[in-house]
DNA sequence: CGGTCTGTTGACACTAGTCAAGTGTCGTGG
DNA sequence: CCACGACACTTGACTAGTGTCAACAGACCG
């Protein structure tokens, strides 16, 4: 299921700190702080919950590598994915304030994720305000994806909210990786995306077929090319968070 | 439509600093920099745009009195509603990260806010940790209580989420209000309940009537009494974001 | 080889949306 | 004081988009 190393982590660049620096210039208070949150590492395999719904004092996690996602499960079944993380993303930021986390964490495919306490924050909190505002920035940018999510499923038919998924893994990918990169390769199940969604199994089917009937789509096993993205982006309303960060307001360093 | 006058704010308990003190205590270099964020007053009447869409550098808002809602609205009139603030909120953390504001901000009733700058934040993370820990916690709930209306929209009936939103207001108000509160004085209109939890006018109509027949609601002009809350929550599957904060990772004072 | 999981497709049901008519309230202006 | 329009809400008839159910195909694995 689980097993944690003591690697050092010296010997590659560390996701967190290529996942941040490309926001801001971190110095070397910065780097040791993060250095200290990602000293153990621990894999998953596809289908572990990596921590259950209701813990107490939940971690907080830097990813690696792989996906994996927020999810909570009704009493009849029902189940709805709140919001799926890539490597370099800070999970668990969400559950901050909760004494016991809302979520259950599941790795949607082999992943591997650094996990550290709460309490890693207060040193940055004490000593690094510009990392935390950083951190703050980040939580708030999380917000902004929840909210895009609101609408999706909220204002969107089944087609637009696949759509929809597909730009915002696709932009986060380009945050990371190449930049005009056209293709995702999804971990993820189609009950998985429709639980992500609000839509059935069934339904992520229908309007999968439907999207690469119409051309915007070409699939191959759990690879999704997408075709036509600006027209994707006009049809879903799709605005990215990824691109930018406001750093304006952080205090100097 | 607005107003703003520069009175001081020392002559009335701060609504800022008794939401904010309701989970952590205030030392005097808190007190005084949240002070520095009321300075400035501005009322606004139902309806008005507080602050419209993709705003450059958006304004942060203290909530002194009444309802508004963060809301977003497309091509098509089709809008969705992703937050409503109450008094004690504090609006705009989610547009942080953001170069232009996410969302129109609009008075849901007559309001009173205190705008105050991105750059506010800056001497908060630089002097005071504990301050910032409790920010960035609040952060955290709004996005707590964002991935519960995911999950209301993806996953409840149209009676139940008009029961969990009804449930949401409830807990809210009771937070700085009276801890056994069963009514609701609700300003928006069923159209505007119905933007939030993705239903139209007319279905948030025949859900309250089914509310109110089963026995769950009182209405009575637009003040609405819970009757049988603790049923309610068990049929939404509701859970309470409001009631507690986990303070305990927060740096030392 | 059989079992499990994922995805596809079609028939049908049902929830919520759409449309429309009508009521009640409020504020304005004659 | 009443007439009028604007707005919020209610109710019923009908429609449409997803959900539900079921059968089946293909991939993978023990």
């Amino acid at each position: 299921m689980s097993e944690t190393d003591t690697l050092g982590i010296h010997d590659v660049e560390s996701c967190l700190v290529q996942s941040l620096s490309y926001y801001m210039a971190l110095d070397d208070n910065d780097l040791r702080l993060i250095e200290a949150l990602e000293k153990e590492q621990t894999h998953f395999a596809r289908g572990d919950v990596i921590q259950p719904c209701r813990t107490a004092r939940s971690s907080l996690y830097a990813v690696t590598s792989g996906w994996l996602y927020a999810s909570l499960t009704d009493a009849d079944g029902r189940r709805q994915i709140t919001r799926v993380f890539h490597p370099g993303d800070v999970v668990g930021l969400s559950d901050l304030s909760l004494g016991l986390s809302s979520c259950d964490l599941v790795a949607a495919g082999d992943v591997v994720v650094c996990p550290f306490p709460r309490q890693g924050l207060a040193p940055i909190l004490e000593t690094a305000p510009r990392l935390s505002a950083l951190l703050f920035a980040l939580s708030a940018r999380d917000q902004a994806i929840h909210m895009d999510l609101i609408r999706a499923i909220g204002c969107l038919s089944a087609v637009e909210r696949v759509g929809f998924m597909l730009l915002t893994w696709l932009m986060r990918l380009r945050m990371t990786g190449d930049p005009v990169e056209t293709t995702i390769r999804c971990p993820m199940t189609q009950t998985e995306m429709g639980d992500l969604i609000g839509l059935t199994n069934v339904s992520v089917s229908k309007a999968l077929s439907t999207l690469e009937s119409e051309g915007y789509l070409k699939r191959d096993a759990n690879t999704l090319t997408l075709l036509e993205v600006d027209e994707l982006i006009a049809v879903t309303r799709f605005e990215d968070r990824y691109g930018e960060l406001d750093t304006t307001w952080f205090p100097e360093s």
